[in-house]
DNA sequence: TTGCACACTTATTAGTAAATAAGTAATTTA
DNA sequence: TAAATTACTTATTTACTAATAAGTGTGCAA
């Protein structure tokens, strides 16, 4: 079963989106490597706003999938494995998707936006759960509530995909360490 | 002493460019509400790039400012000043320029990127050195050394200008509040 | 008073952007 | 097997972009 055009357009979006920002890449960016013409691309996503809404609902999905793996893991390991992914992020020189699309916020359209929104309380509400569990089970230590520490690590993981592209590398595994020490029992 | 057109031009930019990212305002935007030609701002900023180094240095010149007039200060009292700054950015519905030139980084050139390396490095190195007075004087408490705290907290904060844009007023008085109790004795 | 720098405007250019209409070939369905 | 449907290409349009060349008026300096 091969990648379909489509797919392999949303992919190279979320690329470009997340590496050049969405106003930095144009449909013959994606037209080009792919070996199409710009109308084809157009086909598939009439408007640049409908390629933005398939990238956000595509990482919906990869969230969903991302969440069902890790369910029957404990809290700490979940944890790992989530702070581990924004690591291949920054190693592959993106940045988190949220901070990219936040940055853009306002050249988006309202069905963008809600996708954005649907998404980001999807990563939000898993990591509060993650935590209230891993306080229940006496795996995890914190001062605030649970939303309240996932707000803090969301925002510090991402930021750090932001900041070590100007400070540089070592400062994104400071902070990926210093979360889980901070963190764990 | 009126304010000159070259530093209503800078101050537009950096409007724009933290209300929109880099690539999502043109001259054209500068130029009209500034009653302006578009080849006015051209004669200031020869080029984009250009604007983008003076916006950077400017925001190296206020930094400077900044913290000369908070020298003084005891260390609570600077973090909680610092905070409110970037309260005062999610009010005006900006994002921290730091951010904003880190999503759009790949877009920058070497002249701008140096600018920008150089004004982040004058604000982690003076975050840095209050969170170590801080601690050494016993108003602060961490398990991390004084850097890695400096980052935790600039990349939770500067992220938290750009979240709230997607989920609201609420979290960013949540993640300000939090930074303050947890480091606080 | 002249000449020259400064802060612009007028006018234009070359390039790129998103978007669309109309056509085509291959596959699917009725 | 005829008729749709799918997945494109060809060709074009409209709009906007950064950038530049050449000109203009104002004020200061020699």
């Amino acid at each position: 079963m091969s990648i379909s055009t489509r797919e392999k357009i949303i992919q190279l979006g979320d690329d470009l989106l997340r590496k050049q920002g969405f106003n930095a890449f144009s449909y013959a960016d994606i037209s080009k490597p792919l070996h199409i013409k710009n109308a084809a691309v157009h086909y598939h996503f009439p408007s640049k706003q409908d390629l933005a809404v398939a990238i956000a609902l595509w990482h919906k999905d990869n969230f969903d999938r991302f969440s069902q793996k890790m369910a029957n893991k404990e809290p700490k390991d979940r944890l790992k494995t989530f702070l581990n992914f924004y690591h291949s992020i920054h190693l592959s020189e993106k940045v988190d998707i949220i901070g990219a699309f936040a940055t853009d916020w306002h050249s988006l359209e309202p069905k963008v936006q809600t996708e954005v929104q649907e998404f980001t309380e999807l990563v939000i509400n898993w990591l509060s759960e993650l935590i209230q569990e891993g306080l229940d089970v006496g795996q995890f230590r914190t001062t605030q509530n649970a939303r309240t520490t996932a707000l803090r690590i969301l925002s510090s993981i991402f930021a750090s995909t932001q900041l070590v592209r100007i400070t540089g590398d070592h400062d994104f595994t400071r902070v990926k360490n210093s979360i889980l020490e901070e963190l764990i029992n």
